[in-house]
DNA sequence: GCGATAATTATTCAAGCGTATAATTTGCGC
DNA sequence: GCGCAAATTATACGCTTGAATAATTATCGC
C-alpha cells in the first residue's frame, strides 16, 4: 500500500494544467465525457485535487470556457499587425480560418460549449462577455475601413455589418466543425473573404491583396 | 397498491409523443437534463415505456434529432410559394428568422444538439443528412436566381455562395439564441436579407420587394 | 365475454457521477 | 534537520443514471 509519489506545483501552473486537461477531455469526449475522473486522469492527478483548486466541477467548466474564449480571441487578433484597416481585416479573417483557431480540436471544444450555454445562465454570461471584445474589435475595424474608403460610417449600419460578419464566421466554424469532409475541396478562406467584402460593399480584391499574416511581434 | 390506470395508444402516436417530450426536455434543460425519467414524466408515462418503443435512450435522441431537423427544414420551406427565384429566396430567408423557426424553443434545441454532434458519429451522420436537403435547395434557388438575372451560374461560385449563406443563417441563429437581449433593437430579418443580397451580388431591393410570406397552400 | 397478446407499470440492479472527508506526504521557514 | 502548513492521495458515500426484468392491465379477434 504505497501511495503515489507526487510533488507540489505552484498554484497557477496546476490550475493551468487542470484547465488544459478539461479542454482536452471536452475536445475528445464532449462535455458529457469530461468527467472529474477523466480530467484528473489526463492531468495525472487524483480527482480530489480538482476540488482543492476549483470548488466544484461546474466552476472548473466555467473557468475553462472563459479561458478558452480569451485564447481564441487573442489567437484571432494576434497576427493583425499594422497597415490599412482593409489589410488588418483581411488578416483577421484569414487567421479565423487557419490554425490554431480553425483546427479540429479548437472547433470541437467551441461547439461543445455552444450546446451548454443555453441551459446554464452562468455560461451564458461568460459567453456574452467573451463575444463582446470580439465584436467591438470588428466594429472598430469596419468603421475605420469605411473612413478609409471615404464612406461616412453610419453607426447603425456598421453594427449590422459586424453582426452579419460575426455570424458568418461562427456559421463557417460550425460547418467546418460538423460537416466532416464535405468542404474538403472548398477554399474556406476565400469564401469568407469574398462574403466579408460583399457584406461591407467593398471590392473583393481590396481584401485579397496582401492578406498574408504579418510578422507577429509577440513571442 | 393500485397501479396507475392507462390506455393503449397507436404506436405512431406514442412515438410522436415521446419524441416531443424529449425535445421539450432538451429545450428547457439541455441534453444533460433530458434524462429518461424526465422525458417519461413529461410524456406522463413510465420510464420503461421509452425502452419499449426505442431500444435505448441514445436511439431516442437520434430519432429526435432527425425529426427535429426535418421539421425545421420543412418549416423554412413551407411558405416559399410561387414567384421569381428572388422572391422565393427572400421568403425563405424571412421564414428562417421568424417563428416557428427562429423562436426560443427551436433555437435552444438546435444549439443543444449542435454541441453533441462532434462527440457522436451517429449524430454527425444525421446532421449531414439533414443539412444536405437544406443546402441543395439553397443551391438550386441561387442558380435559378443567377439565370433570372442573366448571369451564367458558375457551379463552383454557386456552391460557395450557398455555403456562405448557410453559414450566415446558422451564425445568426447562434447569436440570437445565445446573445440574450443584445439584439433586441436589431432587425435581424433586414440584416439577413441585406447580407444575402450582398453575398449574391444582387441589389438589396430585389430581395426586399414583396418578400412577405405567401399564402401557404398546406394546412 | 374469453383468451391471447401487446402495451404499460413497477421494481430492481449495477455502474458512474460529483462530492466529502480522512490520511499522508511534500516543501518551506526557521 | 525539524516542525508545521499546504498540497496531494486514498477511500468512501449518497445519488442519479440507463437498463433489465417481472408483474399487471388493456385491447382485439373470435
Amino acid at each position: 500500500m504505497t501511495r503515489r509519489s507526487f510533488h507540489h506545483q505552484p498554484e497557477a501552473a496546476r490550475q493551468r494544467d487542470l484547465v488544459a486537461a478539461m479542454l482536452d477531455a471536452i475536445a475528445e469526449l464532449g462535455l458529457q465525457g469530461a468527467t472529474v475522473r477523466e480530467v484528473a486522469l489526463r492531468a495525472a492527478v487524483t480527482p480530489g485535487l480538482i476540488r482543492w483548486y476549483f470548488d466544484s466541477k461546474e466552476n472548473l467548466v466555467h473557468i475553462a470556457y472563459r479561458s478558452f474564449l480569451a485564447d481564441m480571441a487573442s489567437a484571432s487578433m494576434a497576427g493583425i499587425g499594422e497597415g490599412s484597416a482593409a489589410i488588418r481585416l483581411a488578416r483577421f479573417v484569414r487567421a479565423s480560418f487557419t490554425a490554431p483557431v480553425a483546427e479540429g480540436r479548437t472547433l470541437s471544444i467551441w461547439a461543445a460549449f455552444i450546446g451548454a450555454v443555453n441551459a446554464d445562465p452562468a455560461m451564458a454570461a461568460i459567453h456574452r462577455e467573451g463575444y463582446r471584445s470580439w465584436r467591438d474589435m470588428l466594429e472598430a475595424l469596419i468603421a475605420e475601413l469605411m473612413l478609409e474608403r471615404g464612406l461616412g460610417p453610419h453607426r447603425i449600419a456598421v453594427r449590422r455589418q459586424a453582426i452579419a460578419i460575426n455570424a458568418l464566421v461562427d456559421g463557417l466554424w460550425l460547418e467546418i466543425s460538423l460537416a466532416g469532409d464535405d468542404f474538403a475541396d472548398v477554399d474556406i478562406v476565400r469564401v469568407a473573404l469574398d462574403a466579408v467584402a460583399a457584406i461591407l460593399g467593398v471590392p473583393a480584391e481590396s481584401l485579397k491583396a496582401e492578406s498574408a499574416t504579418a510578422e507577429s511581434p509577440t513571442a
